[in-house]
DNA sequence: AAATCGTGGGA
DNA sequence: TTCCCAAGATT
């Protein structure tokens, strides 16, 4: 079988090898959380949030003991919450099954919440230095180009066929550093838009590099398609503060996160009188005039594209299922589509 | 097993 | 502005 250069591809990693947040200091709850946070997240976005959430919860047994608010509260702004949700989940099952150390076999890792088979595989060879077929969106990308292989890289054919030679290259003792250099390689140079070929120190052994089809691989998968949405969002005040209400436990999106009053509109939907009343009347409230928009901002959230408009309306009657809020100093974890709104000047 | 979950940043 | 991407997991 093809075997990866690997002393050509460590060479090359003990040069280019960034300096981030997670390498420094590497301990195995280093390695999960960053894993965690790096999933469908930039480095750079990473790299900045990373320090402040380990400096607030330097051991599973501290992120155990936490409430989840405050667990979410330290992930605010990077999305994705469920997995701050599992971490917490797996960090307490460590506690109580694993003595609150991080278990180093990769079965019990791929058995805890929030742990896949990359993660799992990714800690495993990170955090212990033992061999593991680490295969992230980076790696797919290499693998599907070097070998040229036509299949999808969410296959079942290109996945055990990258497996296989993963393993049959991975330096038994340099486990953490091939599979940290392939990933860097990924980032760095094999990148989805753009190969920097002349650099790769897997190039000479590259199938789509010796054939100048670099380009055509991995396939592109479909796009998905997304839809435009009006969030209307209202500001009440009572005094300095604003009435906020608290998303179902059960939402399919952002359980639990508190929101200013409001609703997702079909674009182009009329936002008058009748409307207000309607949204209002579940939380006790009627409004009294039409309101007046007071900002507009855009936000996405997965499939959807937001146009969110404030909306400030004078209303009364007595508050139900609501809280009042210092909006300057929001005490709870608030989606970031009204932390936006609220966060853009002084309202 | 295709659809869904958030967000910031760069092109 | 709009589009696309980024160290995936879950159902």
């Amino acid at each position: 079988m093809k075997r990866l250069p690997a002393d050509q591809l460590l060479a090359w990693f003990a040069h280019a090898r960034r300096d981030l947040p997670w390498r420094q200091q590497r301990t195995p709850w280093r390695v999960w959380v960053a894993e965690i946070m790096l999933q469908q997240t930039t480095a750079l976005v990473a790299s900045k949030r990373f320090p402040e959430f380990m400096q607030r919860f330097a051991t599973p047994r501290a992120l155990a003991g936490a409430e989840e608010s405050a667990a979410l509260a330290a992930w605010a702004g990077l999305g994705y919450y469920r997995r701050v949700r599992s971490l917490q989940q797996a960090a307490r099952v460590v506690v109580r099954d694993h003595a609150g150390s991080v278990p180093r076999n990769e079965q019990i890792l791929r058995g805890l919440p929030g742990i896949g088979d990359y993660t799992a595989a990714a800690i495993v060879a990170l955090a212990f230095n033992q061999p593991a077929a680490v295969i992230d969106a980076n790696v797919a990308r290499v693998m599907a180009r070097w070998l040229g292989h036509e299949s999808p890289v969410n296959s079942q054919a290109f996945r055990s066929a990258a497996r296989e030679v993963l393993l049959h290259s991975v330096p038994a003792a340099q486990a953490r550093n091939f599979s940290e250099a392939l990933i860097e390689l990924g980032a760095l140079l094999c990148r989805a838009a753009a190969a920097d070929c002349a650099a790769c120190p897997l190039a000479r052994s590259c199938v789509a590099h010796s054939t100048q089809s670099v380009e055509r691989f991995p396939h592109p998968a479909p796009r998905k398609l997304s839809t435009a949405v009006d969030s209307l969002r209202l500001l009440v005040r009572r005094g300095r503060r604003v009435v906020m209400v608290q998303r179902p436990a059960d939402a399919a999106l952002l359980p639990g996160f508190w929101e200013l009053p409001g609703a997702w509109l079909p674009r182009g939907s009329a936002t008058d009188a009748a409307m207000l009343r309607t949204l209002l009347a579940p939380i006790g409230l009627k409004a009294a005039g039409e309101g007046r928009v007071l900002r507009q901002v855009s936000h996405s959230i997965t499939t959807h594209r937001l146009r969110c408009r404030l909306v400030e309306v004078d209303a009364r009657g007595r508050l139900r299922s609501a809280a009042l809020v210092d909006p300057t100093a929001p005490q709870r974890n608030l989606t970031t589509e009204s932390a936006k709104l609220l966060r853009v000047g002084a309202i």
